[in-house]
DNA sequence: GTCTATATTCCGATAGAC
DNA sequence: GTCTATCGGAATATAGAC
């Protein structure tokens, strides 16, 4: 069971998070947080510390659910055949509630590296990866299991804004994920 | 050939490219570029007339260099055989001299944005897409193009910093590339 | 927990001498 | 073309009343 939060604390992170992706993390400043949730600057100090507090609310959210995902597949006797679940749990994950955080740290780097999330995260997304890419040491393989992770990505935010032509459900991006971890001859 | 710019102009963009790059838009001052040139903040006024200005010479060299690139392309008399080559001329340019401006592109999206710079060059990001793309209709044929995009990017960008777990070489990205938009009966 | 008021710092940009 | 000096503003953050 999540712990529960006091509700001001979570509509902070709910509209920090819609801001960040609006505008970005560095454009987005206190003070227009508190005036879209009719409060002070100051209330948002009672209740974090920083600025950089505010990500870290929304990432640890974020990297506990990894970690889970992590786990689960670990757990599993068969890991080759367990690739095609975590991808699909993976896809669940971005298309669900972590889909904007996902956005938000994509599209912000920069202030994700001077906030050490570029660090505990990345840990997260290697580890994932390496549980998808198997034992894979062809570095041909090792490309094509990144990009399935970036296929699942690229269904939630459009990259660079322009080659968003069609709609790409999950459910597409997952089967194109697959398509690209599976076992293959030869094209 | 190209127009002879003084070399003070040219040492401002090739040293706040560096810095861009290293720290992100925002967080890079006019201060540091200028402590890095060994000049002050207001010898940088007098070649750019704002901070933007300065990403917006950067940009425009790859806009050019884009264009040219789809001007050949589009002459193509078999668009379909030209595919390959275009994405080889494309991943020529981004292992070349435009990979750090590239790089800065991605990683600094929200700016770019605000810039106006996710407009003009998102439109010919677009028109690539088409171009290597053609008249493909299949949704996961779109996908697939712009993973292929995403490939040859990916040689030049670390994702998230962490997944960079082998060195990709450009003709390896390429490869992928190319498998990914080649026609295919199944996997 | 939320407020008013303020301290502090740094930024982008300009004026004008040389 | 580069400098010194400075302006106006906005940002993060804090102090202290209620």
């Amino acid at each position: 069971m999540v712990v529960r939060r006091s509700d001001t604390k979570e509509r902070i992170e709910q509209v920090a998070l819609e801001l960040f992706v609006e505008q970005g993390y560095e454009k987005t400043s206190l003070r227009e947080i508190a005036e879209r949730l009719e409060v002070t600057k100051a209330a948002l100090y009672y209740h974090y510390r920083t600025k950089e507090d505010i990500v870290h609310g929304l990432i640890d959210d974020l990297v506990g659910s990894l970690d889970e995902l992590l786990e689960w597949g670990r757990a599993q006797p068969r890991p080759a055949q367990a690739r095609e679940e975590v991808l699909r749990r993976f896809a669940t994950l971005v298309e669900g509630r972590f889909g904007p955080i996902m956005q938000f740290i994509q599209q912000n780097m920069p202030a994700m590296k001077e906030l050490g999330v570029k660090h505990s995260l990345g840990e997260k997304l290697a580890a994932l990866f390496q549980l998808v890419g198997a034992d894979e040491h062809d570095p041909a393989m090792q490309l094509r299991t990144r990009l399935a992770l970036v296929a699942i990505l690229l269904s939630n935010a459009p990259m660079f804004g322009a080659p968003q032509v069609a709609d790409v459900s999950t459910d597409l991006a997952l089967q194109v994920a697959l398509e690209l971890v599976a076992p293959r001859e030869s094209f």
